[in-house]
DNA sequence: GTGAAAGCGCTAACAT
DNA sequence: ATGTTAGCGCTTTCAC
């Protein structure tokens, strides 16, 4: 029922070398037997059968993309970028998702190997041993995880946090409470050590959790922020975050009057919760698309080719976060009405 | 460097038949034999070529998906049910994002033809006629839209609007108004024809738009909507609810105090927004497991097997919706304060 | 410049 | 129950 090169070949009366020629290597036919083919080809509707053309060529034109879970709001749009180069460069896309599970994870890949020329895996769950046993099986390039020399595609973690830092100095915050996610993620401890280190002289950050990285997550995180006498909430993702400012919203303190509140990813919608959260954007459109851009170079350009893209983080502070708060005149020093709810001794502060 | 069944027969002193048959069918080989050529497979960490395989046997264990846009956090959802299922059946999945054009959605479904047994489209953009062209391609599975006698899944969106207007008419709602989505979508008729079905007797449907079905496109149709003298805004999806809820709270008006808004879809984090949603909810992740079953019928099943799945709608009244208002003692007929910003005359009322 | 033939990894007759 | 052979659709020597 498909037409086949043999099809084409017969209808054009050519053998099936000219016709795959004509096809793939246009310079080794004469011109006018390419167009007879080309011709003839269209008009049949044929399209070449990739899985049999990598039988021969160990090419697939194919590429694995792992994620998580792809309910959480943070991967499609490193798979829109993944999608649209790897469109562009003439690639297929597997997708698959391993459920937060580093052992299935790995087994993907095993699954895939064969069908794709590469795999892309989005905040890889893997431990370092499963991660260390997977290099090797097949072309890999990370995203949001750094690996011994494979090729990697991060964010300027660091880079945010300073940015993010210099944001609430500038509006006088001077105690900051960070809420880590899941304790042993790569992520968070990258999160985690950039924000301790962009802190200056007379800034404090408190390290909280660790927490679900959930809306439930950060409500249940926002109680044991307010019990600490911050005026800023750094949480470990804007899903967090959220959170936050759902629970500080139901105990009736004000953002960013009372506390300033920042999340980091930049999920779709978080500029949609009212009152506004200010976030540590990463660019993961533009992950998906280097990713894919070093896996294609990685398989097709020998040896060569980069081997670490880094993405700058971008401060998103969103319009009216400047609005209902004087913070700039009248730095927030409001924490009273954050403890009032505690009735607990000022120790350790 | 990959392991082929070659391999495998030398290393186990059998002939590649052996191998293929103790892999594939147990009861062809001797219990012994079987035994030890799986074990020898494992030994050599033997992945069968599915590529190869299909290449003889027509059935490549590979399934598409195409979605109109993975940036809309409507799809996502369905994706994961599709991932789920495929694997508990064994098959690898292909994704495909045709950008929300119908043109580019048939090609990818020509590209992919020849690598999957069957694909599943998502909300397809395609005009009738692409569609039409289409079928017969491959096997196909339609999700969120209905064609010919083609396998369907569908939601029960007349349901859904009974259930929403019973809602809204118990809290003494009266008049409603629809914001349309894009006006050719299969989906806005169908809502659009749903509810104005559903309203009965004293209830009254005010069609508006169409909008962009966007948080932007909610920004703009409250502002109509408010023009218009209902107590209840029915919006195409809950994206365009969500900007709808943001633009009310922006011109004070309260909800549900003044205005019960409604969407339809539940995206994840719909039930963050404050003030709470009502939603006329989809079950995404059902409907994707469900084209996975129909698909997965539809190919091995010679010609029989359903053909149409049709899931029921849940309405969602989040927890809080209730507690501000009085609405069940005290109807919304506060129009006052939302008309109040328009100084047009009361004409069309 | 073009055709004939070999063979990629695998399965499915067909032999034994 | 197992081995041998042909061939899936394609690319790629190797002849001509």
């Amino acid at each position: 029922m498909p037409v086949t090169i043999q099809d084409v070949a017969r209808a054009a009366g050519v053998s099936v070398s000219t016709v795959s020629r004509a096809l793939a290597a246009p310079e080794m036919v004469r011109e006018a037997t390419r167009l007879h083919v080309v011709e003839t080809a269209n008009r049949l509707g044929y399209r070449p059968n990739r899985a049999a053309r990598g039988l021969i060529t160990g090419k697939t034109g194919n590429l694995g993309v792992i994620v998580p879970d792809l309910s959480n709001p943070f991967f499609p749009a490193i798979l829109k970028g993944v999608q649209s180069q790897a469109r562009g460069a003439d690639y297929a896309v597997f997708l698959a998702d391993c459920d937060e599970n580093g052992a299935e994870e790995a087994a993907l890949v095993q699954a895939m190997a064969k069908q794709v020329d590469g795999v892309i895996l989005c905040s890889s769950r893997m431990s370092p041993s499963q991660l260390e046993r997977t290099i090797g099986t097949t072309s890999l390039v990370l995203i949001n995880r750094s690996v011994r020399d494979q090729p990697v595609v991060i964010m300027d973690v660091a880079g945010g946090m300073r940015q993010a830092v210099d944001h609430l100095a500038a509006l006088g915050h001077r105690r900051i409470a960070y809420l880590q996610g899941p304790r042993n993620s790569w992520s968070n401890q990258q999160r985690r050590r950039g924000l301790r280190r962009a802190a200056r002289r007379g800034i404090t950050v408190n390290e909280l959790g660790p927490f679900a990285p959930t809306f439930e997550g950060g409500l249940h995180a926002a109680d044991l922020a307010l019990a600490e006498d911050v005026t800023a909430i750094v949480a470990y993702n804007d899903l967090m975050a959220l959170g936050v400012l759902s629970r500080l919203a139901d105990r009736d303190v004000k953002v960013p009057a009372d506390v300033s509140v920042l999340g980091f990813d930049d999920i779709p919608m978080a500029g949609m919760a009212t009152p506004p959260l200010t976030t540590v954007a990463m660019q993961n459109g533009r992950a998906g698309r280097a990713a894919v851009d070093l896996l294609v170079s990685q398989i097709s350009g020998a040896d060569a080719g980069e081997l670490r893209r880094e993405l700058e983080c971008q401060l998103i502070v969103r319009a009216s976060t400047a609005t209902p708060g004087t913070a700039r005149s009248d730095p927030p020093h409001v924490t009273a009405p954050v403890r009032r709810r505690r009735d607990e001794p000022v120790a350790g502060a």
